[in-house]
RNA sequence: GGGAGGGUACCAGAGCGGUCAAAUGGGGCAGACUGUAAAUCUGUUGGCGAAGCCUUCGGAGGUUCGAAUCCUCCCCCUCCCA
């Protein structure tokens, strides 16, 4: 076994008496990152319209995010390497979190055809040129970005999925796992620092899929663990409920990452099933668009109606971090008919 | 003084006899956005209303069944030559 296998090192501090939640600190090559975190989305290297010394100094983000699809479109890995990585290509080195490509085989639906031997084939969204994405493919690709935490290759199933479909698309992503981990295992990293592996539960909005998927991630043992397939158009409750089962199955000792989430009531709510990872493009898309989560509910500042004082939802504040209060504070807020509460009424 | 081209809705700018309350952008006003095909997309943008009616294309007249579009005069603007 290559040495680099097995050393982030996750330790667990403090865990909440009346939730799962628990407060912990992951170990990478690039600095630590302190648990629950939130994930600044830079799906082409760069977290946009925000410089890399704002995203550190001023978000204080600890790690970010990239995507294997989209850098390997471009700038293409010739540049990445010859730069030395992504890190030295974007000029952040904090930890990078790369996503493997599987949400655009939903979100690019019909650009990409999936071939369950092969992979997906890709009609890049740029020139429309066809590329193969295979599990072994976005496991070199991603050595080639360099990201500190890579991630399986699955299939993300649409919503409404019917059960028949999640259950061939799971266990599609189980057969593309296997050849995830085992690509991973005998490969090493190109830039002498370590890379770890998380593996995706899938499963659609089926419990039983839920716990199947989450009881093979789980078998599998690796660093960290991730939930997919959620965040795709599903109530608010289903994907609290499928978190809640899949929570329960990963393994404690080991970071839980909820992909694509989301609100900050979301985030919360992940918190205390214990998530302890997330990433959404939610902040950085809809905050480049005029929206801004506040205590008076959603705020769009391009709209005249909305100029007057409002108080941020700020994460790392006392007050959001009080989940009883901050439940009870939306309730409240929903019951307001001019105030848009996002999917806040969840509860 | 001579010559040429213009003045259209909040702005820019099409339209040049009826299908024009007037294309298209921008701006304004709203809506959407959850591992980013997104600094994007959608709706709306003269007044009142259900159909419909009323007031708009520099100003005033005129031609015509009908004018933002044609004619006359006037008022402005831009460019070229003196």
């Amino acid at each position: 076994m290559p040495n680099f296998i097995n050393n982030m090192e996750f330790i667990i501090h403090k865990t909440d008496e009346k939730s799962s939640a628990r407060a912990g600190t992951l170990f990478t090559d690039h600095g630590i990152i302190e648990t629950p975190i939130f994930m600044p989305v830079g799906t082409v290297g760069a977290v946009k319209a925000l410089h890399v010394k704002n995203v550190k100094e001023d978000v204080k983000a600890q790690i970010i995010l990239g995507n294997t699809y989209h850098l390997y479109l471009r700038p293409g890995l010739e540049i990445l390497e010859n730069a030395g990585g992504l890190h030295k290509f974007n000029g952040w080195d904090l930890p990078i979190l790369t996503d493997s490509g599987g949400f655009q085989v939903f979100s690019l639906s019909h650009k990409r055809k999936i071939k369950p031997e092969e992979g997906v084939w890709f009609q890049s969204h740029i020139d429309g040129s066809r590329h193969l994405f295979s599990p072994e493919k976005v496991m070199d690709i991603q050595r080639s970005i360099g990201a500190d935490i890579m991630m399986a290759f699955d299939e993300c199933p649409p919503y409404p999925c019917e059960y028949e479909y999640a259950k061939n698309s799971m266990n599609i992503t189980h057969s593309w796992l296997k050849r995830c981990c085992d690509r991973f295992d005998h490969t090493e990293p190109k830039y002498g620092y370590a890379q770890t592996l998380f593996p995706i539960v899938q499963g659609s909005v089926y419990k039983d899929l839920r716990i199947k998927s989450s009881e093979f991630i789980a078998s599998l043992n690796r660093e960290g663990n991730a939930i997919g397939g959620v965040s795709v158009g599903e109530p608010t409750d289903l994907m609290y409920e499928m978190t809640d089962i899949c929570c329960q199955i990963l393994p404690k000792d080991k970071p839980r990452y909820l992909m694509g989430v989301g609100t900050p009531a979301n985030i919360l709510e992940g918190i205390a099933m214990g998530i302890d990872m997330f990433d959404c493009v939610m902040p950085t898309r809809n905050g480049r668009n005029g929206m801004i989560f506040t205590w008076e509910g959603i705020l769009n500042m391009r709209n005249e109606k909305w100029k007057h004082d409002f108080t941020p939802i700020d994460l790392n504040s006392d007050l959001f971090a009080d989940r009883e209060y901050t439940r009870a504070y939306l309730r409240h807020l929903y019951r307001q008919r001019d105030v848009r509460p996002y999917d806040w009424q969840s509860s």
